[in-house]
DNA sequence: CACAAAGTACGAAAGTTTTCGTTGACATTA
DNA sequence: TAATGTCAACGAAAACTTTCGTACTTTGTG
């Protein structure tokens, strides 16, 4: 298997994790109608993918009813975290700056927004003092 | 070819991209000496993927030299912002600050940094009033 | 019980990425 | 000019991802 295959799901596993993390845990057939509705797919597609991502621990079922309930093995925001960690180290010579930069420059972010990130930023400065 | 595969480098695309960027303009066995540096390499390796980079358009190859000269075909900043982009997307639901807390939380901006990034909320916050 | 519905398991096929050996072209130098 | 070293090109193989058809099992119902 290659490099820490548990922390880089792959676009279509992330798919799912995305359908889990918002709905909680569930048995195959409601991940696949969530995916349904905003793309063309097949339930045994993604009925291998929720059992090979168990085999990687990226998921974990419980099989005392039937339908097997999946659940994702991290919590969306560690995920993320390792995401962000990863490309960081990939992409951006570990520089958090720059990625905070071109995050903003991507334009995705409203006055809200930043105004919680201020929020974060004195947080985080008073805790790393 | 799969998704807009020009603006999603494969790990070993972005460790090339990353050299290339650092150094500019390079030969394949400059690249392959740098990258020997830090992991084991084989020379072909570096070449064939050189080779299928400039495919795809990740590389722009000068041939006028028996030694090829390769470079990337996007400055670092807009590769970074293209990657950031995309892990917004796929696991963030497109929410920057999210990301932008992930990153912050990854223990790597120090205090000039964070300053750094006061100043940039500052601009953009102008910008985009 | 028999049948249909819904579920899991399995495996094959296609596409992609990565690796590396081999070949032939070109250059340098003894 | 012959030997040696460097280079690009090519192709094949291995690993991984993704897709989907088929088979088998379980459950519910007439």
């Amino acid at each position: 298997m290659a490099k820490s295959t548990q922390f880089r799901p792959t676009d279509g596993e992330l798919e799912i994790l995305n359908v889990l993390w918002q709905h909680g845990p569930a048995t195959v057939r409601e991940v696949y109608e969530k995916l349904s509705a905003t793309k063309p797919v097949v339930y045994t597609t993604v009925l291998k993918l929720l059992q090979i991502m168990s085999e990687k621990d990226l998921v974990r079922r419980d099989e005392r009813q039937r339908a097997h309930v999946y659940e994702a093995c991290l919590p969306q925001s560690e995920m993320q975290r390792h995401l962000v960690t990863d490309l960081l180290d990939r992409a951006f010579e570990g520089s958090a700056k720059e990625l905070v930069m071109q995050a903003l420059s991507s334009q995705k972010a409203s006055r809200g927004d930043l105004a919680e990130i201020r929020r974060m930023l004195d947080e985080y400065e008073r805790g790393a003092k």
